[in-house]
DNA sequence: TTCCATGTTCCGCA
DNA sequence: TTGCGGAACATGGA
C-alpha cells in the first residue's frame, strides 16, 4: 500500500536491515523499471559501495550510497521491500537486488511495474524536478502553508490531496481517509475548505501520524477507520450511515454522506 | 472470463 | 492555467 505511511515503514524496513554493508552486486530484472539511469551505470554506482542513508519524500524512498548520489524507488501500487539470507525466500515479482557482503538480498519487489527504479545527485535536486510538492512531515509545512494551498483552488480536495505537486504522499486511500476521519465530501471545493477552519489539515496530520504508527507497531486500523470497510454498502464505523462508492477525479473514492458533507 | 486495483502520465476538452 | 475524465501502462487476485 506505497502511499506515505507505507513508503515511511520501508524506510524504517531499508534503514534497519540494509545500511552500511558492502553491495558485492547489483542485480536488475527490470529494466523496463529504470528512469534516467541505465542499468549498468546503477551497477557501477552502488556496487562496491555502502547505502548510508535512507530518506523519503512523498511517495518516494531515496538511499545514499556513499557520497556518489542517491538510489531512487518508487513503489507504484503494488511494490515493497524484502530483505532475506535464504534465496529460497525471495519474493516473487523482484525487480531489483542487491547482494550485500554479509550474505543477505534486498529485494525492490513490484509485481505490477508500476514503479520506478531511478537515481539522483540528491534529494533536493530530485524534488525540484520532479516539482514535488512538500511533504507533510517535512520542515516548513504547517498550517499556514497548507491554507496557502487551499486558497483559489477550483478543483475538488480530494484532487488536492492527491496531487503531488500540491502535497507529496497522500493518494487514494488515505485522501479518503483523512475525508472521512474530519467529516468533509471528497467532492467539495479545495478554497471552500478554508472557512473550515484548521480540521482538515490537524485531520490529515493525525491520520498520516497514526498510520505509520499502526504499520510501526504492526496493529490493525484505529477503531473508527474508513480503511478495513472500504466497500460500498458496509456500515459506516463513524455514525451507522451506509458506506457508498463514488467516482471522483477517477479514482474510486468511499464515502459516508451521512457524516461527509461539502 | 471479467472486473478491479494503493500510481503516474498523456491526451482532449471545458 | 487549472483541473477533469478517460485511456494506457503491466500484472495478479477475486
Amino acid at each position: 500500500m506505497p502511499e506515505l505511511p507505507d513508503v515511511e515503514i520501508f524506510r524504517q524496513y531499508l534503514q534497519s536491515t540494509a545500511l552500511h554493508r558492502t553491495i558485492e552486486k547489483v542485480r536488475v530484472e527490470a529494466p523496463e523499471m529504470l528512469g534516467d539511469v541505465s542499468a549498468s551505470r546503477l551497477q557501477e554506482r552502488l556496487a562496491g559501495n555502502a547505502l548510508g542513508a535512507v530518506r523519503r519524500h512523498g511517495k518516494y524512498l531515496f538511499a545514499a550510497a556513499d557520497s556518489a548520489g542517491w538510489l531512487v524507488l518508487h513503489f507504484g501500487m503494488t511494490g515493497y521491500l524484502k530483505a532475506y539470507r535464504d534465496p529460497e525466500s525471495a519474493p516473487g515479482h523482484e525487480r531489483l537486488v542487491l547482494d550485500l557482503a554479509d550474505g543477505y538480498h534486498l529485494a525492490y519487489a513490484c509485481p505490477r511495474k508500476l514503479g520506478r527504479i531511478d537515481w539522483c545527485r540528491t534529494p533536493e535536486e530530485f524534488r525540484k524536478q520532479e516539482g514535488l510538492g512538500p511533504d507533510p512531515f517535512g520542515e516548513g509545512f504547517g498550517r499556514a502553508a497548507f491554507d496557502e494551498l487551499l486558497a483559489g483552488r477550483r478543483g475538488s480536495i480530494k484532487g488536492l490531496l492527491m496531487n503531488q505537486q500540491a502535497v507529496a504522499g497522500i493518494g487514494n486511500i488515505y485522501s479518503d481517509e483523512i475525508l472521512f476521519q474530519t467529516g468533509i465530501h471528497p467532492r467539495t471545493r479545495a478554497a471552500d475548505l478554508r472557512e473550515r477552519g484548521g480540521g482538515l489539515f490537524d485531520g490529515m496530520m493525525a491520520v498520516l501520524e497514526t498510520a505509520v504508527a499502526c504499520r510501526v507497531g504492526e496493529r490493525g486500523w484505529p477503531e473508527g477507520w474508513l480503511l478495513p470497510r472500504r466497500e460500498p454498502g458496509a456500515a459506516c464505523p463513524r455514525c451507522g450511515g451506509r458506506i457508498e462508492r463514488i467516482r471522483v477525479v477517477g479514482r474510486n473514492a468511499y464515502v459516508c454522506s451521512r457524516h461527509q458533507s461539502g
